[in-house]
DNA sequence: ATATTTGTTTTACAGTCGTACAACAGCGAA
DNA sequence: TTCGCTGTTGTACGACTGTAAAACAAATAT
């Protein structure tokens, strides 16, 4: 019996094959046929090793949603972030960078919807689903605040948060929906849909938003 | 070795008694865990009989699934629907009706998030998603056309369409995060922060829809 | 070159999974 | 009451599960 030969990996290296090996048997399969056996193999390794970098197998899914919402958070941090941006333009491309790739995903949305699911059942799960929530809408706050501010509205902290909650709403619903590809409509008429949406949520006069739609085409 | 007492129930009711045990454990106990043996404890029957009533318990799942998207829609066509009310009003019934008990629900949300997680495996999914994501667009964009009409702007079909996959995108995002119960915010701020926004995206006067607040809480 | 460390593979095991099937029993018909 | 039908139970089986632990080998230090 020859043993299979195998190189040595850096413990991140090796852990985040694990981890996105993991995330990638999860949105095939599905978290019922997402056996050690086959994450091992996707990750190029045998399913023994698994037990070397996690306590449990399940522990190893929990550190895979943590890690797929570490991504998807810092991805819309990085949004919006040109210095030199109206605040306007700057809102709208966080509101549209959700529904153009990678985040229109339906990879990742299933990924979203199946760990959503565990959030009732495991306490661990809970945390990093309002940890990844807190963050969104904190960000989302903050680039409401100073539009509605040069827009001359009311921008007191609490209509800030209440605009940020709906304004998450929106996006959420509307990058579920798109990201699933039912078919139902053209996804590409999203980033408008939802920059329509958002002008009047926030009560800003009609192309606030959406003209920055056409600067954010030309780019991609 | 005596056998347990048992008594026949009518094809209906045990294959419902089956669908509800089947959405009871994946909601408590997630996809992966919700075996046929603890299911069919739950429905008070032996694992046997599952294989009597489905062709497999997969199919049994697929069927709770189409089990739950029934009741949902059902209930969402019914709210809303007396014919003395208001478009307004009725418009205002529809979507709050999101976010009050019984759907507000985390055992609702954490079902929806599990089964969405498999429309992209699995087209039986996938199908019974589209139908139901469908069906309550259309409603809402019924809903929606008669108060553009009173309210005296554009309310072409295109224009309501649009509309309508706005507002579910934020019913849907709303509902989602305000179910989980994360306690970031007090979940029964969602009614008034739901209809404003739908007030914004509807370009409606303010308070059209949320006038209508007050009635509901005084019904239930 | 040799020894040491430890990341990795392999094997083994107890438990659980979905399911096929034979035996049983509740219930209506005769 | 007895029969026949079939909804229901109980059991057995092979496949698969996560995991423990021993055997091994790749890289590093000496």
């Amino acid at each position: 019996m020859t043993r299979r030969a195998y190189s040595r990996l850096s413990q991140d290296r090796r852990r985040t094959d694990l981890l996105e090996a993991t995330l990638s048997c999860v949105a095939d399969l599905g978290l019922d046929r997402a056996g050690a056996r086959q994450i091992a193999e996707r990750a190029g390794v045998s399913a023994g090793l698994i037990r070397h970098y996690f306590p449990s197998k399940d522990e190893m899914v929990r550190a895979a949603y943590a890690y797929l919402m570490g991504q998807m958070t810092a991805a819309a941090e990085d949004s919006g972030a040109g210095d030199e941006q109206s605040p306007e333009a700057a809102l709208a491309e966080v509101i549209a960078a959700n529904f153009a790739s990678p985040s229109l995903s339906g990879v990742k949305v299933s990924l979203w919807a199946t760990f959503v699911g565990r959030v009732r059942v495991d306490p661990a799960y809970a945390d990093i689903h309002r940890e990844g929530y807190r963050e969104f809408l904190d960000l989302l706050e903050a680039r409401i605040h100073p539009v509605l501010v040069a827009q001359g509205g009311p921008a007191d902290p609490s209509r800030c948060k209440q605009l940020a909650i709906a304004l998450n709403g929106l996006i959420d619903g509307l990058w579920i929906e798109g990201s699933l590809g039912h078919g139902l409509y053209d996804a590409r008429r999203l980033p408008a849909i939802a920059l329509g949406a958002a002008e009047g949520i926030l009560r800003l006069p009609d192309t606030t938003l959406t003209r920055h739609l056409a600067l954010e085409d030309e780019r991609s």
